[in-house]
DNA sequence: AAGTTGACGACGA
DNA sequence: CTCGTCGCCAACT
């Protein structure tokens, strides 16, 4: 045990206007194969109003889907408000709004 | 208590 | 390149 205590600090650090993969979060949590646990421990969302799971999307740039705040649009509303520019689809540019752990420069290509 | 599913991801064919 | 299977940890039934 000790993953969802390592996922809660990791989320957490996430900045507004940036979003990170279950991947990237299980990777920095010392497990990249086990996403899905992430996933599971987000969803049990033991902190919902410390844990930015609206954040937290998949591999794609895609929203989870089962979101827990209130809905999918609510949660690409908290994006929007965050700067982070979210489709129609509810994907996310991941080019350009995934979070970065290291500070290396913002890759600014566009 | 044990088995199965699941907000996913990576590797293999 | 796409499709399929295995792996991973935790939570739910």
């Amino acid at each position: 045990m000790g993953l969802h205590k390592r996922v809660y600090e990791i989320v957490r650090r996430i900045p507004a206007g940036r979003v990170s993969t279950y991947g990237q979060i299980a990777a920095l949590a010392g497990m990249p194969r086990a996403a899905r646990a992430v996933g599971s421990i987000l969803h049990a969302n033991p902190e919902p109003v410390v844990i930015p799971c609206h954040r937290v999307v998949n591999r794609e740039g895609f929203l989870s889907g089962a979101f827990a705040f209130g809905g999918p649009e609510a949660q690409k509303a908290m994006l929007a408000s965050e700067g982070v520019e979210v489709s129609e689809e509810y994907k996310v540019d991941l080019d350009r709004f995934l979070w970065k752990n290291n500070s290396e420069g913002e890759s600014e290509g566009w």
